[in-house]
DNA sequence: CAAATATAATAGTATTACTATCATATATAG
DNA sequence: CTATATATGATAGTAATACTATTATATTTG
């Protein structure tokens, strides 16, 4: 029995294992001039300027301190990214889809409306954790690089370009998603696409004021997000969950 | 009667016009060196730096430029702000500033808790419009600035310290007098301080989305954010209009 | 009219956001 | 094993930005 339940735990870990690693975040190749995924390096500017971004605000990063810190050259870092800007979107555009896959892989086999929605919202409001399948970049950190840069990256004058290249196809496949199982669940619902960008784009707020302003924020610990804005969406569909 | 109606009709327009002419709005000394409202120079500054900023975005504005537009010289507006970070935070401040005097108005003298938040919504997500009592200031132009920069001013490694100095209180006055609002509709609510500032900071990004991603809101000219955010509110609150 | 104050003009600096060129290291194909 | 392609590194250079400093000239005010 000890050693049928050992090989199971073993086989399930080795596929697992497999499975996980095979998964490969897709992003818009116009986004970079050279994937990142594809060398050492390119993996190196993406984890540190995770890090970099992080730890000293995305106006003050720069290509060249980044270089300073990866050992490499500023020039060798404009070979994979256009400026920081495209690397922004590069790794929001990880973001969403890494959060969009844990979506459509919690929801996938609920057919109840009403307890999808509630999953897809304890998804997308949670606080992130660590992802063990892509060992060079820290989800956590992305997250708070999300929290406190994301809005940057479209409130530009060029953003109605972009958009039509495509930089921000994942978040907006993401926020869809959403609107329709807010659907689901209430089909008379007149402003599901506006609900579900008020979650997604709101959980982000909420987590920066939770941080910067606590005053104009109702969440803490113990009082999360995702109570909120279950409590928020389920009362306006007028269904209880 | 005619004369009377006349006499009336004319009193009540210089009254009108000495009260309107005699509002400020009262903005952190520290957010500028020189007040701008003080003298013809600054008024330009703030006027002309609205219509440059909706023009080329807060990126591309600089105060070389806007030197040369308003024929004075970069050096002179460097007297009024210290940089261009601190014109910005001084705009927002004036705006929801602006908006705080015509929430108070607005709801000063409903008893009913209900009809006084709903009358606050209606204030706090209606499309702008010109206010003739402050002629230097185009309101529909500083508008869409809040909408597409005032992310940009709080989302910063500076904030903490800046919000010590009290760069935000205006805003923060605001969204606590929605919280109130909020909580005397309906006071288990749990989340007063959340659904206040989901709602003005959400209604900002509803009409970013309106323009520039139609496809994440189901907002637009007949679906308003107005009813939006009234039907988010009062359904979560458990309370009919 | 003198003195104070406001504004303008000019110059200068460190940093940023690149581009261009050339050198060297590493991988790969024949 | 070598030729060659490809990746990376080093260096230099440019225009623009975000200022600071100084001096000159208007304009206001006492």
């Amino acid at each position: 029995m000890i050693v049928i339940l050992l090989y199971l735990t073993c086989f399930n870990f080795n596929t697992m294992e497999k499975l996980i690693h095979s998964i490969r975040i897709t992003i818009n190749d116009k986004l970079y001039l050279k994937d990142p995924e594809s060398s050492n390096l390119g993996k190196r500017i993406v984890g540190e300027s995770i890090l970099m971004i992080n730890d000293i605000g995305f106006e003050s990063f720069t290509f060249k301190k980044l270089g300073k810190k990866i050992g490499s050259n500023e020039s060798s870092i404009y070979r994979y990214f256009e400026n920081k800007h495209k690397l922004l979107l590069y790794l929001a555009s990880w973001y969403w889809g890494w959060l969009e896959y844990q979506l459509v892989f919690a929801t996938n086999n609920i057919p109840d409306p009403g307890h999808k929605l509630e999953r897809a919202i304890e998804i997308m409001t949670r606080a992130t954790e660590i992802d063990l399948a892509f060992t060079h970049i820290n989800e956590v950190l992305l997250n708070k690089i999300v929290i406190n840069e994301y809005s940057k990256s479209y409130l530009t004058k060029e953003v109605d370009q972009e958009n039509k290249d495509g930089y921000f196809v994942i978040y907006k496949r993401l926020v869809n998603r959403m609107s329709q199982m807010i659907s689901e669940v209430n089909v008379n619902y007149r402003y599901p696409a506006s609900l579900a960008s008020t979650i997604i784009e709101g959980t982000l707020h909420q987590y920066f004021l939770i941080d910067h302003f606590a005053s104009l924020t109702s969440c803490d610990n113990k009082n999360t997000p995702t109570e909120y804005f279950k409590h928020l969406a389920f009362n306006t569909l007028n269904k209880n969950i």
